[in-house]
DNA sequence: CTGTTAGCGCATTCAG
DNA sequence: CTGAATGCGCTAACAG
């Protein structure tokens, strides 16, 4: 590849007006302008970006690192984040932590070492504390997004989680349902804390009987779907009056295994709805209620304290929460009271 | 942060030494190696993965870029690109170009320009030759991955899509169906106009007439869509002895979309499978006959590649072709015959 | 076994 | 309006 120096000689000057040119910096003669871009195009020059980022100690670039880009929320927060980027210039950087924390912590790192600009970061469930602290100390720019802390000093953008349990429930509350199955799973997980923390706000709301309401919690997957399992043999929350409320797609996923393997249908034995929710949802027999996370925007959002961020490091730090939307669909139709 | 200089003053030595320590890539006095060792952890010192890059002319970095790191197929070989990565000790670079042409452009160059050692490529369906000549005559390690093409001198990693379409057909052929439709996309992407061949090649294998089948190519989904729709009208391919083969996910999606329209049931009416298919097969009613990819199995050869080209760069170029397994579900289950 | 030194490619003072 | 010179943090000769 060739360098400044090339381009310079080809040009016939120095390679600070080489540079100059460039960056557009300081003002230089149009015939020399000219001399430089021809020879810029006539050698195929291209900035190096490692030499340039070190010499600025700015690289124009930012990581971010969750648990799975392949889920579907995720990929739209990856989505969103890659728009706001682009717009700003910004290069990205991506990478999976596979909800894994060692493997987390060895992203952060490398994005870290590779001098990005601004991180932003989806905690694994298992994050460990030390990774967090070791940000705020050494004053990289950060924003949690998704999985957000409120004790945390940091910047963080996520969705209105415990609002929209709430008002999920209290939507099928006002319909009739008395006895609900929440399968809340991994509730170290924040967001997942927080959908079970609406849920008993509405129960309370709603004045349902606690003695009616299951919570399944759980670090493992297969755990909670033995209890579910144990608790729909139970009988729990069946009689057409009882709902089923998966925090996350993963939890739907092993929800509808579990009813369909029970004989249970939806919605005519029992209701269901889920957060997040499936690729495409409306090839699903019945089409599932679902809590949709403005996961492309939350992405944008993210972008946009990042950047605030850099350009203001001692700025006060912010937490967003943007809205869901809850899609009503055929799996939690109105039974006929 | 610190840098080798603090090191190498605290502990008393040249940074020659600090560097040598770090890299063990000299012999050092047990004395010494502790003292900076020591002095490395007191200072938090972190290599900058920058200037060792632009002094070693090699990042130890790779690139990849696919059209969406969200699509449940993209993510698996993401997947397998990060575990061969990090086997490697190689940082992964990830970027979307979101199927288009210019994205993909700026992805590529953004990660050349970060000096990665490598590249793995899934082009976008309207991918600009001239990217991949670049490519070529800079001389940058470059693996097409999934989307390939024969022409190419490149190393490449594919699934044997011709030979699968045509063991479906033949499957299907063999318990009676006659009559196909093939809804085979975008067939300047390679993957999908593979699968069009092999289906033209079981055609003439099982000798079946010509005018029976359709087959459905197109640039645009919504104009695929309509088609299909226009076929359904007709009375094509059903009458029990017909299949559907939608040739990628999105497809699937169109196509279960307009047989549910059509008032068409699988299989009842009509049998239906699907190449690569959707996140969680299982939840399908009734379960979907899939032609899975071995896509975590493609992420991982794509990097064995990669890295022996970047070992050896005037080596021949190869191209694997992994084997793809048809998963026989409820939809494509043998009607009475 | 350890230290000194010359760049990697670039942005940026400081002089002219 | 332009050029010369310095150093970002690091590795790898080279010299002791």
């Amino acid at each position: 590849m060739a360098t400044m120096v090339q381009v310079a000689a080809m040009a016939g000057v120095s390679i600070s007006t080489v540079s100059h040119v460039i960056n557009g910096t300081r003002k230089v003669e149009p015939d020399t302008r000219k001399k430089v871009l021809d020879a810029i195009a006539a050698t195929g020059y291209r900035q190096d970006a490692l030499a340039r980022a070190m010499r600025r100690s700015r690289s124009d670039s930012i990581g971010i690192v969750v648990s799975d880009a392949g889920e579907p929320a995720f990929a739209d927060m990856v989505h969103g984040v890659e728009h706001a980027a682009a717009e700003r210039g910004l290069t990205l950087l991506l990478a999976n932590s596979s909800e894994d924390a060692e493997r987390e912590e060895r992203a952060i790192h490398a994005l870290l070492d590779r001098r990005v600009d601004g991180l932003i970061l989806a905690r694994a469930a298992t994050s460990r504390p030390d990774i967090v602290r070791v940000l705020a100390t050494t004053g990289s720019p950060t924003v949690l997004l998704d999985r957000v802390y409120p004790d945390l000093d940091f910047d963080q953008v996520a969705a209105d989680n415990r609002d929209s349990m709430r008002r999920l429930v209290a939507h099928l509350a006002s319909h009739g349902h008395r006895r609900f199955c929440l399968i809340a799973g991994d509730i170290r997980v924040p967001a997942l804390r927080e959908r079970r923390d609406g849920f008993r706000d509405a129960v309370r709301d709603a004045q349902l009987a606690d003695a009616d309401q299951v919570v399944i919690a759980g670090e493992d997957n297969d755990d909670i779907a033995v209890a579910f399992r144990e608790s729909l043999a139970r009988g729990e929350p069946a009689d057409r009056v009882g709902a089923v409320i998966a925090a996350s797609t993963p939890l739907a996923a092993l929800a509808l295994t579990a009813l369909s393997e029970a004989g249970l249908s939806t919605p005519k034995d029992i209701a269901f709805a889920t957060f997040d929710g499936f690729n495409y949802p409306e090839l699903f027999e019945p089409s599932l209620t679902t809590v949709v996370q403005p996961a492309f925007e939350m992405g944008v959002a993210a972008v946009g304290l990042l950047a605030d961020r850099i350009e203001d490091p001692d700025s006060p730090s912010r937490t967003v929460r943007l809205h869901q939307t809850i899609a009503l669909r055929k799996s939690t139709e109105a039974f006929v009271v």
